[in-house]
DNA sequence: CGGCGACGTGAAAACCATGTTCATTTAATA
DNA sequence: TATTAAATGAACATGGTTTTCACGTCGCCG
């Protein structure tokens, strides 16, 4: 378990980044996350296990990451940013849940469909999208409360 | 030019908002202004303007303005709030130019009803979405370059 | 294999949008 | 007009993110 793996590694190295100890160790901890992540939890996460990395580096490194497409990046309603290792090369959308975090891909074909469109029927050109889709998941529905979430937040330590 | 006029007042008050000078400059300036802006860039017009008014109360009108539903925002690229008056109550979407800001509303109503099916097909509920679309419009095309924006913002002065 | 140069690191500080405090002012109502 | 709750704004607080810069280290090349 925590197998860092020659392809992740790789896939570093062809997004033209060193291989440090730093960076195999946040890209470990993201791999073994499930769910969304902030910079500041997986930097907690990561020193909390012992190792010795720096905010900074956090930072820099999940930047690099999404210059390379090798995370999905949402925003929360604060605006923080939110990291997850994407599992596959294409555009993805998530459905995430307000209380617990969990995150759901969604099919957005229709949406890829009706954006490719919009050039067209508007004469911009570039389109770019991003769609943030919250919910309350079927685990976190029980009471109906809105404020107090019955579930803690995934990907626990 | 530049009426304040009955309704804006009006649709304030309904909101359950007093009718101060401050807010009532903050309107004007905002329904004069047709494309996104942010509370940073109204506040520097309305001072620049010769007008008194504070930044907290640039923040927080427009926070209430938004939670009458009097205001569409977006998020730009930074995370930062960008605020226009709602020409209708319905629920809308903006194809924003990356280069000059200038916004127009889409028709989106098939990301509605893809949206509405999401609930059933996911279990979740309550679902809510922002989808934020960017693009380089006819104006602001000819050159082709990335970078140099060939038109200045919008709303000028 | 050893050295060198560019890239990476991280503590501290800067940044910047936004929120909060609280004493003072003001709009709406009686 | 008197009264009062709401609104204002300067200063301060907050918190995520970036920059700075002195130091470390990765990886290549001889």
């Amino acid at each position: 378990m925590g197998t860092v793996g020659a392809m992740e590694d790789g896939h570093a190295r062809a997004a033209g980044l060193r291989s440090t100890r730093q960076r195999r160790a946040v890209l470990d901890a993201l791999g073994r996350c499930p769910e969304f992540i902030s910079a500041q939890e997986l930097h907690a996460r990561l020193t909390d296990a012992g190792g010795t990395v720096g905010l900074t580096t956090v930072y820099r490194t999940l930047r690099e990451l999404d210059r390379a497409g090798l995370v999905d990046v949402v925003r929360d309603d604060s605006g923080e940013r939110l990291y997850l290792r994407r599992p596959t090369d294409e555009h993805r959308h998530y459905l995430i849940c307000r209380c617990c975090g969990r995150s759901q891909p969604v099919d957005a074909e229709a949406v890829e469909v009706w954006a490719a469109g919009l050039a067209e029927a508007t004469g911009f050109a570039e389109l770019e999208h991003t769609l943030e889709l919250t919910g309350v998941c079927a685990d976190c529905r029980p009471g109906g409360a809105e404020e107090p979430c019955p579930r803690q937040p995934a990907c626990a330590r």
